[in-house]
DNA sequence: TACACAATAT
DNA sequence: AATATTGTGT
């Protein structure tokens, strides 16, 4: 995958896994990662758990050190050759369900806020209702109140809406 | 640490 | 052009 990691991909990989191992995935953070697992706990979580993949680490050794050296499209991952009651080894990703939430910071495939006429609306008004001594990032953003809309959204906008004037 | 404002980056 | 992110100063 390339970086910075969207949310499509990482579901992509995450479907695939829970396919071919027909067991239950995730989680994150490579720290405390030995702690968890042993083999049969990972059955309880499901899709749909909090979860995620963990990359490197013990998983890709334990692959490695595996006599079949074919090529592994999960070697990235924190995963682990097992083998099944009918024989047959397939992977399984290595959980943790201690791990805290993953915390996804704002990459580049997110959508770009759209100043929509109503939400510039908003926007004017709240210029209006403040003076334009106090029209500042937080002010304005507050007397918005629109969910979703963060303050770095406002301070955008305000750059391009009242440009200072070059003496 | 939080913020505003300016400057860049995408 | 429009929006996001980063840098700088208080």
């Amino acid at each position: 995958m390339h970086k910075p990691v969207s949310t499509a991909e990482l579901k992509n990989i995450w479907q695939f896994i829970y396919r071919y191992s027909g067991k239950a995935i995730m989680n994150d953070h490579t720290e405390n990662f030995s702690e968890d697992v042993g083999g049969s706990s990972c059955g309880s979580s499901t899709p749909g758990d909090p979860h995620f993949i963990a990359v490197s680490g013990a998983a890709t050794q334990l692959w490695e050190g595996n006599s079949n050296a074919v090529e592994d499209p999960l070697k990235m991952y924190n995963t682990r050759c097992v083998q099944h009651a009918d024989g047959m080894q397939i992977r399984e990703a290595i959980v943790n369900n201690n791990a805290p939430l993953p915390v996804v910071p704002r990459t580049g495939n997110n959508p770009k806020l759209v100043w929509t006429t109503q939400l510039h609306n908003k926007f004017l008004c709240a210029l209006d209702i403040l003076g334009l001594e106090k029209a500042q990032p937080k002010k304005i953003h507050e007397v918005m109140n629109v969910a979703g809309l963060t303050r770095a959204n406002v301070v955008s906008h305000l750059q391009v809406m009242c440009p200072y004037t070059i003496v």
